[in-house]
DNA sequence: TCAAAAGTGTTCAGGATACACCCATGC
DNA sequence: GCATGGGTGTATCCTGAACACTTTTGA
């Protein structure tokens, strides 16, 4: 195509959706913005992707430079979400949002001069633009995926009982599974396997420690 | 963020993925590209993205100007499909590529300067780029949705029978159904409803014509 | 009367759900 | 010995898959 005018390209942003779950809680990465606009207001870590840097490596910079975290070291799972048109949600006019879902475990955050918090999903503050309704869209995707695919695998550490996987399971889907029906239904997907270890610290039966059999994703037929 | 150097934004471009069903063979709109790079080639049909105009509005006039048919009132039905990255794949250099999945009925393509085509997706030409991956990954994604949406209501005329129903689900799927178990399954799944009339040019037994309750997408509990 | 597509039910197997008690350990 | 979470099996229902014949029309 044939412009009159030089082509001129829309601010292009990256931002994260950064998942884990903490407590039993399904938390979300958010930080105090310390600058214009919404200074002060609550919202997902995100930044301009320049010209000559892909998305995912401007992410991964950005979350470098205003978290303190590695994506590639600290989360587990990463995928892009949705790109969305900011003309009316940006008060700095148009631009283009790419965001992505990252999904982690046991990430603890170095302080900063401004506020970043894994903030549970069910106490949200106000947040700038529209990034409660991009937490949502994320949180569906996952609650989805977990249903067909190995992706809590991102959400544990390398050993875990059946108890914790499924009270991982429960915190992301919102909802109470039953314990026979769990068990039989993860061991049928034949996506973890018994370590053969024993945790044994606590008060009572000790509990046979599982693994994932895989570290990346995966699609499993059996669903819930 | 500050930058030393004034921002700049990579380039962005869109491109469409648009379908429908043709003789009972899912196809997809490409066009031979009548400039470099690639001059010569099939790809997707597609352009660039100036500042101030949203990604959907920026392909409905690339696709009105390249293709001379309107998106909104030709497909029934876009979606955003996925966000490439193109450091690799263009020539050109770095730019960002929003993919658009569209699906349509009847569409007819005017004739241009340059060749543009529905072409079977089982018999598609070499394309440029990764164009025939992205068309993969769209197929995919248009498998998944008939099983558990109503999307099939866009590639529909109003009234239809459900051996044409069935038809298209055999072509968006790739795969044979069996009569009985489809009618059971679409029917329990409420989407359709007969139109009371029938269907009685041929020389067989009239067929009950259907229609979709809704010409928007819908999630279904059922699946196939 | 024949060709061609429309229309219709049953059986079977496997998965989903609901549900309650005994086990092994630390204190 | 008791509190705590670990671990297990069965019965029922529902859904998915396989499968063949009769009906209605136009030519």
């Amino acid at each position: 195509m044939q412009y009159e005018t030089p082509y001129a390209a829309p601010t292009l942003t990256v931002d994260l959706v950064g998942f884990q779950v903490i407590h039993g809680e399904l938390c979300v990465l958010i930080l105090k913005r310390p600058n214009e606009p919404f200074s002060g207001t609550w919202a997902l870590p995100g930044g301009y992707n320049p010209e000559g840097e892909t998305t995912e490596a401007a992410l991964q910079r950005i979350i470098r430079h205003k978290i303190s975290i590695d994506i590639d070291k600290d989360f587990s799972y990463i995928e892009q979400l949705y790109t969305f048109d900011t003309v009316a949600r940006d008060p700095r006019g148009h631009a283009v949002a790419v965001t992505y879902l990252a999904c982690g475990r046991a990430i603890e955050l170095p302080s900063l001069d401004y506020e970043t918090s894994f903030t549970p999903i069910v106490a949200l503050p106000e947040l700038a633009y529209d990034h409660a309704d991009i937490i949502d869209y994320a949180h569906k995707r996952l609650a989805a995926k977990l249903l067909y695919t190995n992706i809590a695998f991102a959400f544990m550490p390398p050993k875990f009982t059946l108890t914790e996987l499924q009270s991982t399971y429960e915190a992301l889907l919102g909802r109470k599974l039953d314990k026979r029906n769990f068990r039989k239904k993860i061991l049928s997907q034949d996506i973890i396997s018994p370590s053969g270890e024993l945790r044994t610290e606590a008060a009572h039966r000790p509990a046979q420690l599982y693994q994932f059999d895989h570290q990346e994703l995966r699609e499993v037929t059996e669903t819930f």
